[in-house]
DNA sequence: ACTTTCTTGTGAATCTTTTCACAAGCGGCT
DNA sequence: AGCCGCTTGTGAAAAGATTCACAAGAAAGT
């Protein structure tokens, strides 16, 4: 939101506007925001740019953070085209796959690797995150050879609620899920 | 998760069980569950089907949901193939682009229609959600349309917070936001 | 310098969610 | 029939999140 703010050629923001673009309150941004410091001035609101460079360091966006892509089906092909990824400093270092038949595809610049290499290619490349494209079976056990491997995050696409130490952070995209609960929320609204 | 507990044969569940699996508390799963009525036998749990079927109809999954897809890119692709999707009863009636080079692409059954037909498919096919798959730029304005046609619902993965009136649920998945969250996860751990 | 107009940051009040803890109920075993 | 081991459903308590409401500070105009 601030940088399309910046983008308009907004400089200052209050946490009104803030709110009504992102649909919760003001006095919600205020009490947000203030929890990682003091951001604003009063009477005027809020530095576009500087609360953009403040956040992107609270939320980690200070660096390229690497990712390797597990499972390179339909998802994993849509993901690894998404145009927003590497420029929000997401670099997806590789692409690993089971399929022998998908094995040594190019894409893009990378070569699709073997589904046993993924333990070394996360030591090698660095990688702190993987992407769990791969079917629900196949999930829980790809989750702990990364994290063994050292990955520190996963992000799982798979309709499965993996099992991993707590420490290492997960988040699910589910996506029949996400069309159940608009169902739910319309067949609601029908019977009260 | 009820629907593996069947397959692996598991006829009754207890909340302990089922909170193990989601990742939650005993009591948590039945406060919610209490929400909605009353569906266990004490000293036993939860039979597996019955409280199957009651959750298909309180999520309204007893009928099958009518979806428009608005935009034949990657992520529309990827959606489109996920073999889950008919399965749970969603129904993708109709594609729609505004790619003049990919109208009249087949999709399977389908046909790739254009984006000017929109309004005609939804009230002509009865769709009741659309899912967003297009630019930032574009969604704002397709979610608007969706909804003088009749859509009750809409999933967006276009990067924006979309404006509708507050009887349409609309759920977001923002594929970066996800990575985000991570990011800030990990950061946050390492800087206490 | 003073007044007006904004808007932040934040305690206090309110509302919501989660957890606790236990009576009540079910099935199996003796 | 009576007892024992489980597990639900649910008030009450605790924890957490959101909203209220206002003092304090910043700019701009007079």
């Amino acid at each position: 939101m601030l940088e399309l703010i910046q983008d308009d050629g907004g400089v200052t923001v209050s946490s009104e506007q803030l709110a009504r673009r992102g649909h919760t309150t003001a006095a919600q941004v205020r009490k947000d925001l203030s929890h990682f410091g003091s951001f604003g001035k009063r009477g005027l609101g809020y530095s576009v740019d500087e609360l953009r460079d403040r956040l992107r360091i609270i939320l980690g966006l200070d660096r390229v953070w690497r990712v390797i892509l597990v499972g390179a089906g339909r998802i994993g092909s849509a993901l690894f085209e998404y145009p927003d990824f590497k420029k929000r400093g997401y670099d997806c270092v590789a692409v690993v796959d089971s399929d022998p038949a998908k094995i040594g595809e190019k894409w893009g610049e990378r070569v699709i690797r073997p589904a046993e290499e993924l333990e070394s290619l996360i030591k090698e490349l660095h990688a702190a995150l993987v992407i769990l494209a791969v079917p629900a079976s196949a999930a829980q056990l790809v989750a702990e050879r990364s994290v063994n491997a050292g990955v520190r995050g996963i992000l799982n696409f798979a309709p499965v609620q993996i099992q991993v130490p707590e420490d290492i952070p997960v988040e699910n995209v589910n996506l029949v899920m996400e069309l159940e609960a608009l169902s739910f929320q319309i067949t609601r609204a029908l019977t009260p």
